[in-house]
DNA sequence: AGTGGTTATGTTATTAAATAACACGGACGT
DNA sequence: ACGTCCGTGTTATTTAATAACATAACCACT
C-alpha cells in the first residue's frame, strides 16, 4: 500500500500478524500437501505477511535480498505458489498481494473464494467473507457456466478515512 | 479475447450487438449529461462494441487508426471516460474492457456494479447481474467502509466450453 | 468578435507489470 | 547411479499504464 491521498491520521494503518507463527503453519501446510515451501517461497510470503496491507509485486522484488533486488520470474513464481496453497490472495483492481486473514492450513487445505474492502485513501484491506456468491454460482450454473474463481472487490473508503 | 487453450468449437464466439443504435444511444446519453462524445471516445466505444468479448487496451490502440497505432493516452482517456459514463466496464483481471449490456442510457444515467461470467478458454464474457450485494454493503457498513465500487468477477468455463 | 477559464487532445517519454524461453540444479524414487 | 520431475537462475522481451507538458477546441461572458 502507501498512497496516502489525504493528510489525516494513519496510525491505524497497522495490522498485527504473528509472522512466525504463520510461516511454521505454511510449512506444515505444505508438507502435509507434499509441496516445498522453498527458500524464494517463504521469503515472498514472509515479505507480504510483514507488510502493512497490500503489497506489489514489484515490492516484493525490490526487498527480497538485503543488498539488491530479486529478478521477476522468482517473485511471481512464488507468489502463484502461495496463491494456489491459499496463503495469499490476488487483488485484480491492484495489481497487488495481500496474506489471506484466514489462510489455509494442515486441517483445512482450501483455498476460498474471498472479498474484499479496499481504502482508496490508506490503502488497507479488510477481507470479509463473501456471502450469497451462491447466488452469481446458481445464475452461472443457470448458464451452464462452471465457475472456477470469483474475484469480488469493494472498494472506497475505510472508516478512518472517510 | 481470442485465447483458444483448446481445439473445440468456437462458434458459439460471436455476439450481435446494433453497434449504431448503441452509438447514437450514448451521443443522447452525453448531450443529456453535458459531456461530449468527442471522435476518440466514438471512435473507441465503436471498436469495443464491434469486439467480439473484451478487448485489450493495446487492441483498441492498434486498431484506432487504419493506417497505424493511436497513442496510448488517447485511448486510456477514452476507456476512463466510457466507464465512468457506464458504458464500458473494465474487466481487473484481465487488464480488458467490455461493453456494458445495459448501458446507461438518458433516461437511466447510472453506473451500475455488474458482475462477469469470464470463460477461460473462449475468452468469452457474460455480464450478470449482481445479487445481494447487499451482504457485501451491510458488512462494509459494520465496518465503517464507504463503498464506492465492487468489483465481481467469476472466472471458469462456458457451457460450450466444458 | 474578443477574452479568459475549462476541458479535451496530441505528443514524447517513462514507468510499471508480467511472461517467454532456456539452461541449470537439486530432490526423489528405482 | 540414473532418469525424471520440479523448481530455480538468468536474460530478454512483451504488455500495460501513466507522467508531463504543449496545443487546440469549447463555452460563457463581455
Ligand atoms: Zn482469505
Ligand atoms: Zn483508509
Ligand atoms: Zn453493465
Ligand atoms: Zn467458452
Amino acid at each position: 500500500m502507501t498512497q496516502h491521498a489525504c493528510d489525516h491520521d494513519h496510525s491505524h494503518d497497522t495490522t498485527t500478524i504473528n509472522v512466525d507463527a504463520r510461516l511454521k503453519a505454511a510449512e506444515a501446510l505444505c508438507v502435509a500437501s507434499g509441496e516445498r515451501l522453498t527458500a524464494p517461497r517463504l521469503r515472498t510470503y514472509e515479505l507480504i505477511l510483514g507488510n502493512n496491507g497490500p503489497m506489489k509485486a514489484y515490492d516484493v522484488i525490490d526487498r527480497f535480498h538485503p543488498e539488491g533486488a530479486a529478478k521477476p520470474p522468482t517473485v511471481y513464481r512464488a507468489l502463484s505458489f502461495l496463491e494456489q496453497m491459499g496463503l495469499i490472495h490476488r487483488i485484480e483492481s491492484l495489481n497487488a498481494f495481500v496474506a489471506c486473514a484466514t489462510p489455509a492450513n494442515v486441517d483445512h487445505h482450501h483455498t476460498h473464494t474471498a472479498a474484499f474492502l479496499l481504502c482508496d485513501c490508506c490503502g488497507q484491506s479488510e477481507e470479509i467473507a463473501t456471502l450469497s456468491l451462491a447466488d452469481i454460482e446458481h445464475q452461472a450454473q443457470h448458464l451452464g457456466f462452471e465457475v472456477k474463481h470469483i474475484t469480488v472487490e469493494a472498494k472506497g473508503r475505510c472508516k478512518t478515512c472517510r
